[in-house]
DNA sequence: TTAGGGTTAG
């Protein structure tokens, strides 16, 4: 005796995050015909596909699986289930995470059936565009919001600072009938994701110091402390400490225990601070320690001269059953490159790929470079640098200039700082003046996006360069 | 008919 679709989809609905349960629901769906066409007549059966579809793609979201999500979406045109406004925002959002050359189509899409009135849709391409188009793309769909709400705000909030506009993140906040949380974090870390840290704290504290604060309807959460001991561990001016621990000591107050996300933000702070006691305390205390406490814990090591400590952390991680990732390798190899273990170096970054499946990136042949280049073993560095699959950056060129400037080598070093300048060069001129041009003709979301993208792909504009004369 | 939209570490 089948099921019956509304039971399926209860079950699909309480599912919703189980991915393996969802497989088998799914499963009888097909073999109870449930998302065909035609082989269930009754009157309501073509909402209850578009239910079921919906549904289905919601949990095939959740589990990560963006790919399916959107084959899912052909299969619910195929089977005549008409897609609704239920059904957009899911895959706008998968299309987010992964597939963002289907935002356009799926803009169409939305378009051509005339559901961008409903406030969801529009709300998910504010963020959609925010990651993945411009800031002016962004701002339209927002103006085709009728009906503003807090999220709504808060997408746009998250989209103006994503694209190096703070100052239209802030002018949007006081525009703003009202705020929580999200808001307020949203801005700060609006400031710390450009780089302006010390505006991320100063803002956290205005937020504090609001009436909402003490009446206890805006309480920090987890993302608000992540962000603000992130601002104060990258803020190198006066008091930075001293606030970071008057933070520490609010969660204590206030929080129930600690969680992987703030128990590691705590480790990343102390260890910069170069507290390195405090860190160990909280790495301690920290119950369920995952992956990311380990790495924080290892490179806060790794970076105060306790090498040894670092690698000895990272057996004992491995003992405790943890896969390290690919961050625990820029760490431990950070490590040895510091405290010159030339030979255990060489064979983390071995086992890296061998033992742990982890592919070495840019970060990691950057330290093995330093790793050699540090020991003075200038000819194996370089033949990495020659070998390596991935073209190499400035960071790894810069690892190399470096060993060659500690060690006199003269010709390599002009060698390798012709290429570094070449490619800083290139680089900088081409988005200086493209950012230049834009700003010109008044673009200057279009100018600050791009300027963010050169902070982003490691371009640092040197100071007296100029392209003036290309202009 | 009520499944769907916003912030987070290494």
């Amino acid at each position: 005796m089948p099921y019956s679709p509304e039971v399926l989809l209860q079950l699909l609905q309480r599912f919703i995050k189980h991915p393996n349960k969802i497989k088998q629901v799914h499963s009888l769906l097909i073999t109870d015909g449930y998302l065909l066409r035609g082989l269930n007549t009754q009157p309501h059966s073509k909402w209850m596909r578009t239910l079921l579809y919906n549904t289905l793609i919601r949990a095939h979201l959740n589990a990560g699986q963006t790919c399916k999500t959107l084959f899912l979406f052909t299969h619910m045109l195929a089977n005549q289930a008409p897609p609704n406004s239920h059904t957009f925002p899911s895959l706008i959002k998968a299309a987010a995470s992964s597939l963002p050359s289907f935002g356009r189509p799926l803009h169409t899409q939305v378009v051509k059936r005339g559901v961008l009135f409903d406030p969801f849709i529009p709300t998910t391409f504010v963020v959609f565009y925010g990651e993945h188009g411009s800031l002016r793309d962004a701002y339209k769909m927002f103006e085709e919001i009728s009906l503003l709400c807090i999220v709504a705000y808060n997408a746009m909030l998250h989209a103006s600072g994503k694209n190096g506009s703070v100052e239209s993140a802030l002018l949007i906040f006081e525009r703003m009938p009202d705020r929580d949380i999200v808001s307020w974090t949203t801005v700060i870390n609006g400031f710390w994701s450009n780089g302006y840290f010390a505006e991320a704290i100063q803002f956290f504290k205005k937020m504090m110091a609001h009436e909402n604060i003490g009446n206890g309807l805006v309480k920090p959460n987890e993302a608000t402390y992540v962000c603000v001991l992130s601002s104060c561990a990258n803020f190198a001016g006066r008091g930075s400490l001293d606030f970071g621990k008057q933070v520490h000591g609010y969660i204590l107050r206030n929080e129930v225990f600690l969680t992987v996300f703030v128990g590691t933000s705590l480790i990343d702070f102390y260890g910069k601070m170069g507290c390195l006691p405090k860190a160990m305390n909280v790495f301690t205390q920290m119950v369920p320690t995952e992956v990311c406490s380990w790495n924080a814990m290892i490179s806060s090591l790794a970076s105060n001269g306790r090498e040894k400590e670092a690698l000895d952390m990272f057996e004992n991680m491995k003992r405790e059953g943890l896969h390290p990732n690919e961050v625990t390798f820029v760490a431990v190899l950070t490590a040895c490159a510091r405290g010159k273990f030339v030979e255990t170096g060489l064979k983390v970054f071995q086992s890296m790929s061998l033992d742990f499946g982890v592919v070495p990136t840019m970060e990691h042949y950057g330290c093995v470079v330093d790793l050699l280049g540090r020991a003075g073993l200038l000819k194996e560095a370089t033949d990495i640098v020659r070998s390596m699959p991935l073209q190499p950056d400035a960071s790894v060129l810069g690892a190399l200039l470096g060993a060659c400037k500690i060690y006199g080598s003269t010709e390599l070093g002009d060698e390798v700082g012709r290429r570094l300048l070449e490619l800083n060069q290139r680089h900088c001129s081409q988005y200086v003046l493209l950012s230049n041009t834009n700003a010109g003709v008044e673009r200057w979301d279009y100018a600050a996006a791009l300027r963010k993208d050169m902070v982003d792909a490691g371009i640092l504009k040197i100071p007296a360069y100029s392209s003036v004369y290309l202009a």
